[in-house]
DNA sequence: TTGAAAGCGCTAACAG
DNA sequence: CTGTTAGCGCTTTCAA
């Protein structure tokens, strides 16, 4: 920068005022400066502007498995949204470990991000002091509040009664559930709310038909395996999300259980490979395009001054396929 | 870090060498200038370092689609292996722009990032100039070597030859291609790779038998649905990667061709979702997981000081399933 | 409309 | 084994 300043006969002050823009700069000023700048070849170090300011210009993505098609394309769709205002995404895979997720929450401090969006799937509020701390804003996807952060969370209501009412109306009695491990962040809200909709269809969900592991396909088909010997058996099955409804389907495949015939299946969120296999999975879509513009969204509000707590719903949909009864 | 060193009673170079260990500390200096770390919940501010350093810890990952659960495996494998050395990942989704490519390149020199992984789409090698200019280090996976750039690359030619017999023993005479756009990085290796092979077959892959489109599921369909229409028909379809052999499945369903009775598939990557579709789709396997830690490796050999080029070959894998002949 | 200069928090000579 | 100190490149206040 100094470099140009010369070149231009000018301050460096001057040079990162026509930078930046936050003061006027002569308009002749501003060619010569622009001129050395190109001639130069000059690029800010933002690393230095950091340090000035101090605040990068980097958001933390803290997500439980990329691999899951869901976060991935939450990964993309937050850093469409927060391109456009200089601001850029850092992923971060924890796989589910709240050692992993403490330890990104850290880096977070140290590295001065100017925020966090995170899917909490191990943590507790406490681990958010570091960043509460450090003053870094946070946004929270997740089917609870958390602490007095920001929120993006689910509508769901809907669409779990939509499900409840095609599983109903299939004739299905007898309703299990494969969900997250019980150390989960919230202790698995996904369960309690089919839970707590499901006595309004008159059905119980004891826990004897829940079956519990983490958020893979292979936790999937030791569920589903699980809740296939208990007798009754279960004749429709909820799962925590897609890849475990996936693995479910490996283990239907293996066992010789038809699906939709002997037992219904339904999924969580609609990840791209859910209308891939056959039959389609029927699943509860939760849209990971506007969860991450919702986060963008309240991201920059905070960013820009807002102090008070904000939630945003976003609305999931039953999305009726092949699982529940035989369909597209 | 004055604050630590006051506490401490030590001066701040010294608190600096605790926390790098880069000098020794006496035993007694450094358990008091722990206690101080912990009792004022002191961290680095590491984007001061990078400055001081002029290198951050962080190692941008240039994909064109983090959709693809390809390129989303390969964050994840690159994320995990660089962790160990406190190296941390930011993973940008160029959707295949040149011009976005251009931009997170730029950016790589404005935040000083360690290095860049990339997987080059539609860039050309002078627009690498920037990072050399800057000296810093990149990696490049492609297919064909760019620039004077480390290189992970398949070994895929044992791979497109078993393929090529199973097609062949399958009876069919009449290949095509859904290939990459023309104006792809390197004009779409795979195309000239798989033609270069078929001639070992005896069997031509003339430029009427290929159609061009981007990497997308709908241009697989756009591109499947062209190659439909000639004749004589084209009875095997070697696709540019997975995601578009699932936009050829999506068409050949919906124009009621037979997959593999009509035409044979073959994808590329075996991205997660190719064992989910029905039928399973033939593919030639290309592990994310290995390119990511080959990547790692060639980089954190790069950082160490070396300074002559390296290529890596990942070894790519034939995997027969059920769209060529009839099979799992 | 522009310039001078302080200082962000750290690292790494250099000196003791 | 430890301390002093310059300076990384930028932003921003204060002064002109």
């Amino acid at each position: 920068m100094a470099d140009v300043a010369q070149a231009a006969g000018v301050s460096s002050a001057t040079v990162s005022y026509v930078i930046s823009g936050k003061r006027p700069v002569a308009e002749h000023t501003r060619r010569v400066v622009e001129k050395a700048i190109a001639d130069l070849g000059f690029s800010v170090n933002t690393v230095a502007r950091s340090l000035r300011t101090g605040r990068s210009s980097i958001v933390a993505l803290v997500v439980p498995d990329l691999s899951n098609p869901f976060f991935a394309q939450l990964a993309a769709s937050l850093q469409e949204e927060l391109r456009v205002l200089g601001l850029h995404v850092m992923v971060c895979d924890t796989k589910a470990d709240r050692e992993e997720e403490r330890a990104f929450l850290r880096e977070a401090v140290q590295q001065r991000f100017a925020g966090v969006v995170i899917t909490p799937f191990r943590l507790v509020a406490k681990d958010f002091l570091v960043l509460s701390e450090a003053g870094i804003p946070a946004v929270v996807s997740a089917d609870l509040p958390f602490g007095d952060n920001d929120l993006v969370t689910p509508d769901a209501r809907a669409a779990i009664r939509a499900a409840l009412t095609e599983v109903t109306e299939a004739g299905r009695r007898h309703i299990a559930m494969v969900a997250g491990p019980r150390d989960a962040t919230g202790g698995d809200p996904r369960l309690n709310l089919l839970r707590s909709l499901a006595a309004q269809f008159g059905t119980a969900l004891p826990g004897r038909l829940v079956v519990r592991g983490e958020h893979t396909r292979e936790a999937g088909a030791v569920g589903f395996e699980r809740l296939m010997r208990i007798r009754p058996r279960p004749d429709a099955v909820f799962c925590a999300n897609d890849v475990v409804a996936i693995g479910a389907m490996d283990k239907a495949e293996e066992l010789g259980i038809d699906i939709p015939g002997d037992v219904a299946l339904i999924g969580h969120d609609d990840a791209s490979f859910a209308s891939l296999v056959r039959p389609r999975l029927t699943t509860v879509r939760y849209p990971a395009a506007d969860v991450g513009k919702a986060a963008a969204r309240l991201l920059i509000e905070r960013l820009d001054g807002r102090s008070v707590r904000r939630t945003v719903h976003v609305k999931a949909e039953f999305i009726s396929r092949g699982t529940v009864r035989t369909g597209p």
